[in-house]
DNA sequence: CGGCTTGCTGAGCAACGCTCAACAAGCTAC
DNA sequence: GTAGCTTGTTGAGCGTTGCTCAGCAAGCCG
């Protein structure tokens, strides 16, 4: 059953730097099949080409194995996210929305994995999520030119909450053209956050 | 550690049912402390005083166990929320919302790990919440008298999604009124509805 | 008392997270 | 070239936990 795949592996010698990615590497591929935490570090070791005890060295516990793919997954997306540097400030927020419509669209079954995983038990993992969402807050709210304050900041986080859902919902079955999707989102979003001026 | 809290306990030779009940129910109490996936087998039997054995001739999985804790969960919830049987149309929404936000302040912790749980990897668990979710919608369109339509339940489990996590945050740091919060959260729902009218 | 159903247990296996002592690959120094 | 150091790497093994199975025993009937 868990024979051997690599088995004409010369079992070389790599560099701390080079192993740690490599795992992370593994990780992040095998997130989308797997939920998060039932990546066994057997299943990762055998497909790296090396014994568990390795791992162990690299990530003192599973937790922060995962963790660490946790905090990958969240910064690749991030980075897929963030607008770019010259981007004029009222394209920012309508960019983002539109990256994120189309992140959700290519890595669907990837990107379930990373919010599902986020709310399951584990506070470390939800921890990370957690980051990932505030620093989007914070770019949203500058972009818009609205100060930072705590009423705000909870409702556009409510509001990330209901375009993570409604943008999951609408890839499995989209009852919106694209366009609409966007101009909904936006239009929700201005309205909520608008709300106390 | 674990040690014997049950230890006057005889032994006695309860039915069927009486056990099964028995054993969801301290699944339901455990369930606030410990993330669901995380409760252990030998703790419930431990607490309930029998072999961990007993416990899977009840339930052949522990998968199977806890999904059937879950479900509980869902159904306690679900018979706070509904409304009652005589409630005046227009009442309703409103009053499932307002029970909810009672709820939240009422249940935080459990109620985070049912939500939290859902989410968390197992399918099984996040089936039980979407049938919730599903029932609840359900219902708030019939109170609506509005057609339930695929679109129209996208935005509404959206709203949920929205609802959710602004009542979550509200119970932590209350920056509005209940009051200003129940408007808001009807006042969100209404627009989104009403769209396609 | 014998026999039946059925709630219940203990021993034990396999998988998994994790530890530890020791090996060996690749480098530098003499 | 070989001695010696660093450090990437391993295998054996322990404790916990999900799960199995053969069999015990509590209550009931004839």
């Amino acid at each position: 059953m868990t024979a051997s795949p690599p088995p004409p592996m010369p079992r070389s010698r790599r560099s701390a730097g080079d192993r740690r990615t490599q795992l992370v590497q593994i990780g992040l591929e095998l997130l989308p099949t797997t939920p998060i935490q039932e990546l066994t570090i057997d299943a990762v070791a055998a497909r790296a080409g090396i014994s568990r005890s390795l791992l162990f060295h690299y990530f003192a516990t599973k937790r922060e194995y995962y963790t660490a793919v946790t905090r990958a997954a969240a910064e690749f997306m991030l980075e897929h996210l963030l607008p770019p540097p010259g981007a004029p400030q009222e394209d920012q927020v309508p960019g983002m929305l539109d990256r994120y419509v189309g992140w959700v669209e290519a890595f669907r079954e990837s990107h379930l994995a990373f919010v599902r995983g986020a709310g399951g038990g584990d506070p470390w993992v939800a921890e990370v999520y957690e980051e990932t969402r505030q620093r989007l807050v914070e770019v949203a709210l500058t972009a818009l030119q609205l100060p930072d304050d705590a009423p705000r900041r909870q409702l556009v986080l409510a509001w990330f909450a209901f375009a993570e859902d409604l943008v999951g919902s609408w890839a499995d079955e989209p009852t919106l053209t694209r366009e609409e999707l966007l101009a909904l989102l936006r239009d929700v979003l201005d309205r909520l956050v608008l709300r106390g001026r």
